[in-house]
DNA sequence: CAAAATACGTTGCGAGCCGCAACTAATATC
DNA sequence: GATATTAGTTGCGGCTCGCAACGTATTTTG
């Protein structure tokens, strides 16, 4: 029963698929092409907009990890492409509604509908345990990440990180 | 028996956590702090240069899907660094045999034991099954996604891919 | 063998995305 | 009502990227 060695085999074998993935991913960021002409940062910007409601750049920023200055840039680019509208908000005269059109819902419904479809071919022959194994690491992967970068909301006074991310 | 139907919630739920695992990663490699000081694309152009031994400018560029003139600058930056030498091929005057120094073998293994005790501190809670999962879901999005985006070779010439990337 | 074509790597250039800082306008505080 | 704070925009410099042009070395061709 070689349950250790298993088990450090398998975190290099995640340790390798993970790398990859993301080293994929990155390239597809830089050809700007995620899917329909948007860039993935644009296209998860359209899915805050669309899951968070009318949204102010700020929440935009700190969702995607960006500064303010980029978020609002980030909005030019889908307002230009007639995804996203620039609303004055009703209660504070110095911000603004970001909401999403018709245009940006349907665009977002047939990339989010692609992918999802792609994730579903993609594990339909899996177990169950399996993919819920995969849904599981993924989670911790990324919060595991987003505590090693010191992204998280540091809620509790902890001790800083130990390392510099 | 919801099985059609668990299927489809599982596929939206990997959807999620791919989505949130490839934000996470595209601020950690915006912050260019990814370990150690080394940037994510540095770190995996060290890791290539250790793994498949002396290894050619054009080599480093096609396995990081990079320009050539992107790989040269990210030698530059790693050769500063002390990390990797440039040393002239013995069998062609005209390429490089890019190499790896003492101590950019010990930074790497650094990082890598840190990432790789990282999953295995994620992983070990769960069942072979689960982890088995995760990693056949992780590679299998990789693949799917140099796919989607053209990056495979095309060493069978089938139809060109249906979408633009 | 000489000339042309090709291959390897570097550098120059412009484009895009980024954070920081300065700015305008609106709101909150006293 | 004066001052401080907050929301968002714009200017700036920095970094990474791909493309194109270049120098050098090799391979191909006549």
């Amino acid at each position: 029963m070689p349950k250790i060695e298993q088990i450090d085999q398998d975190a290099e074998q995640l340790y390798e698929a993970l790398s990859h993935l993301v080293r994929v991913y990155q390239f597809r960021d830089r050809d700007r092409c995620c899917c329909e002409g948007l860039s993935v940062t644009q296209c998860y910007a359209l899915e805050h907009v669309i899951k968070a409601g009318p949204v102010r750049v700020q929440s935009l920023a700190s969702e995607l990890f960006l500064d303010k200055s980029n978020a609002s840039r980030l909005v030019d680019s889908l307002a230009k492409q007639g995804l996203v509208c620039r609303v004055p908000d009703a209660t504070d005269g110095r911000a603004l509604a970001i909401t999403v059109t018709p245009e940006g819902v349907s665009l977002y419904e047939s990339i989010r509908s692609d992918l999802v479809g792609e994730a579903r071919n993609l594990a339909c022959d899996l177990s169950k345990e399996a993919r819920d194994g995969a849904i599981e690491m993924l989670r911790r992967f990324a919060n595991a990440t987003e505590q090693r970068c010191g992204l998280k909301d540091f809620n509790d006074d902890e001790a800083l990180p130990t390392k510099c991310c």
